[in-house]
DNA sequence: CTGTTAGCGCATTCAT
DNA sequence: ATGAATGCGCTAACAG
C-alpha cells in the first residue's frame, strides 16, 4: 500500500541501502545520488515507517507526556506547549492523564515504556519512584516537573513556590494586611508544602503571629475553597484577605463571597496562584502569582531533549531546576487605608 | 535489555512460535502449554513489544486525536474523554493540536499517517478534505467530530447546534424576551452557521422580527464577546438578553457586563453555550445550552472503534451522527415581568 | 562510495 | 498442537 524504501531503491536503481544512507542524511553517500534519491523519494512520495525503524533503532520519536488531568489551568498550558515543542522537533507526544492515581500511574508507566517512548515528562503522584527510577536508568530519559517524587533522584523541573508564596504574602503585607488567610493544597505534595512554608515565612519575617485559623489545608476542588471561604468569614475576626494558593480553590471562594455580598477589593482582597484566562477578564481582574506553566513546561522539554541527546551515562547528580514565579497585579487586591504600606 | 518472546520460549523449552501463540490467546495452542506460558512470561516480567507487533501487522495501538486547542472547555473534555476510552482499550493517544490551521492540518495528518495510527478523530479546519478523505480510504479510518469537512463524505459527530440554538433561543422567548441578542461564531464553522440557523427559527416561529442589529458573529476568542456587548449596550434599543453561543466569547461579555455595573440577570438575562466548570460556581450561576462534549466524545470514541473493528469495506453512505443538546438553566436568565411566559 | 548480509521482535505460513 | 522458516521496513555492520 504506502511507498517503502525498497520501492525508492528500484525505481533509483541502487541497492536498498544506498537509498537508506542517502535518505537518511549522514552524509554517506555521494552529493549526486544523495540528491537524485532525494528527488525520486519525493516524487514517490515516500514516507519513512517510523516503527520499521523503530524496530531496528529502539526508538520511536515517542514522547510520554503523563499528567493529572486537563481541568487545571497549569496542565493545559503544559500540555500545550510540550506538544508544540515536540511536534517542531517531529516527535509526538503521548498524552496520559491519570487523575494523580498511583495505580493509574503505574499501568501508564508500563504501557508507555513497552510503547518504547525516548523520554517521559511526568508530574508524579510521589508513590512510583522506584518504577521511575527503574525505568530512568533503563532507557526511558525522564523529567519529573511540579512535584518532586520524594523517593527518586531523577531530573526534576518545579516551580519556585516558597519563593513565590512568599512574594505573595510579602504583597499583601505590604498593602497593610496583617490577617491574611491561606488556603492551600495537601501537604503531601510539594506545592502544598512550599507556599504554606514561603507564606509562613514572610509573615514571620515581618513579625506577625501565625494564626492557626487562618490557615485552611485541602484538596485540589473548588469545594476546598468554598468550605475554607465560609470558616473564614465566619471567624470572629476575619481576614482581610485571602490568599488562595490553591488554584481549583478558586472558583469555591468566589462563590462564597458573591452569596455573602462581599466586594473585591473592597470587601476582602483576594490574591490566587497560577494563572488562567478568565482572571484578566474578570472583574475585578484578579491578581495573581504566576507559577510558570509555560517556562516550566519549555524547560522540562530542554532537559529531557538534553538527555535523551546526551545518551551518555547521566552523572550520579541530577539536577533540580526552578522556575522562579511572579507576581502579576490586577484589581483585587487593595490597600488597607490604616496603614502605611510598606516594601 | 527487556525480555522479548524468545527468553520466554527458552524458559519454557519450547519454540517462539508456540510461546506467540500460547500468549497471543487466540487458543491455537493446548490449554496446558496457554497456562504453563502465561505464567512463565508473568515471572519473567515478559510484556510484548507493541513496535515489533505493529511492524508485522501494521497496526500501532495509536490512535490521534486532532483538536485546535486545549483552551476551548470541550476541547478540554473532549481530549480526557478519548484518553480514558482509549487508555482502557489499551490504545494510547496521540495528542495533536493543530489551532483550526488547514496547514499544521496538513502536516500533522501526514505524521499520523507516517505512525500508522489505528484511527483517527479529528476537528476538522475544512480546508483538508481530499487528504482525510485519501487517508480514510487508504488505511486509517477517521472519524470527524464537531465540524463537518464539507469537501467530504466521512463519518462524522456533530453537535445538534440547530436545535441547540433554538432550544436555548425558545427558552429566552418564553421567559419573555423580544430583543434578543446573539453572539456566533464564524460562519464558515458547522456550529457559527447552525447556531445562528436555530436562533432565527425560533425567532420566526414567535413571530419576532429578526434584526440585524442584535446578531454579532466574531471569532472565537474573548475579545469577540467585548467588542460585541459593548456594541449591543449602545444600541438605541438595548437586548434584555444575550445568547452567547460563541462559548470563548463568555468572558468579554461578562467583563463589559461589569464594568457596566449591569446586574445579570436582573438588568440583562445572559443564556451561554458549552459548559465550563466554572459556569456552576460563579454567582449568578450561568444558563447554558450544552452541547455535549462528553456525549460527543464517546459517541466519536464508539464510531472510530466499529470502523477499526469492521475492517469491512465502509458502505459508500457514511453516516453523521447528532448529539442532542440540553438546556441546563442556572440563574442567569430572568422572565421579563411584563410578559406571561409562555411554554 | 556502494552493495551484501544480518537482524530488531513478533505473527504467521507451512510443514509435521 | 507444535516447530521451522519467512518477512514486515529499516539500519548498520561488513566487504568490496
Amino acid at each position: 500500500m504506502s511507498v517503502t524504501l525498497k520501492d525508492v531503491a528500484e525505481a533509483a536503481q541502487v541497492s536498498i541501502s544506498t537509498a537508506s544512507r542517502a535518505l537518511g542524511g549522514g552524509g554517506l553517500a555521494s552529493a549526486q545520488t544523495q540528491q537524485r534519491l532525494t528527488r525520486i523519494a519525493r516524487e514517490l512520495g515516500y514516507r519513512p515507517n517510523p516503527i520499521a525503524r523503530g524496530l531496528k533503532t529502539g526508538q520511536s520519536r515517542l514522547i510520554g507526556l503523563l499528567i493529572h488531568n486537563l481541568t487545571n489551568a497549569s496542565f493545559q498550558v503544559i500540555a500545550e506547549v510540550v506538544q508544540a515543542r515536540l511536534k517542531a522537533l517531529d516527535y509526538q507526544m503521548l498524552l496520559c492523564i491519570a487523575g494523580d492515581d498511583p495505580q493509574q500511574e503505574r499501568d501508564t508507566l508500563a504501557t508507555l515504556a513497552d510503547h518504547r517512548v525516548d523520554g517521559l515528562i511526568v508530574v508524579p503522584t510521589g508513590k512510583n519512584g522506584a518504577q521511575l527510577t527503574a525505568l530512568d536508568a533503563g532507557d526511558v530519559p525522564i523529567v519529573c516537573m511540579i512535584r518532586r517524587d520524594e523517593d527518586t533522584n531523577l531530573e526534576t523541573v518545579l516551580a519556585d513556590d516558597p519563593q513565590g508564596a512568599y512574594v505573595g504574602t510579602r504583597y499583601l503585607i505590604g498593602l497593610g494586611h496583617r490577617r491574611i488567610a491561606l488556603v492551600v493544597g495537601r501537604q503531601d505534595t510539594t506545592s502544598g508544602r512550599e507556599r504554606l512554608a514561603g507564606y509562613n515565612r514572610a509573615l514571620r519575617e515581618a513579625g506577625i503571629a501565625p494564626d492557626e485559623a487562618l490557615i485552611h489545608i485541602g484538596h485540589f476542588e473548588p469545594e476546598t475553597g468554598a468550605v475554607a471561604c465560609r470558616k473564614l468569614l465566619d471567624l470572629a475576626e476575619r481576614p482581610s484577605a485571602i490568599f488562595v494558593a490553591n488554584h481549583e480553590s478558586v472558583l469555591g471562594v468566589l462563590q462564597v463571597t458573591a452569596e455573602r455580598g462581599l466586594t473585591i477589593p473592597d470587601d476582602l482582597s483576594l490574591l490566587c496562584y497560577e494563572d488562567t484566562p478568565w482572571f484578566a477578564w474578570h472583574r475585578p481582574a484578579i491578581s495573581i502569582v504566576d507559577s510558570g506553566a509555560r517556562d516550566l513546561a519549555n524547560l522540562a522539554v530542554d532537559r529531557l531533549l538534553h538527555r535523551i541527546e546526551a545518551r551518555a551515562v547521566r552523572a550520579d547528580g541530577a539536577r533540580e531546576y526552578r522556575v522562579g514565579a511572579r507576581l502579576v497585579t490586577r484589581d483585587s487586591c487593595r490597600a488597607l487605608p490604616a496603614c502605611e504600606p510598606k516594601a
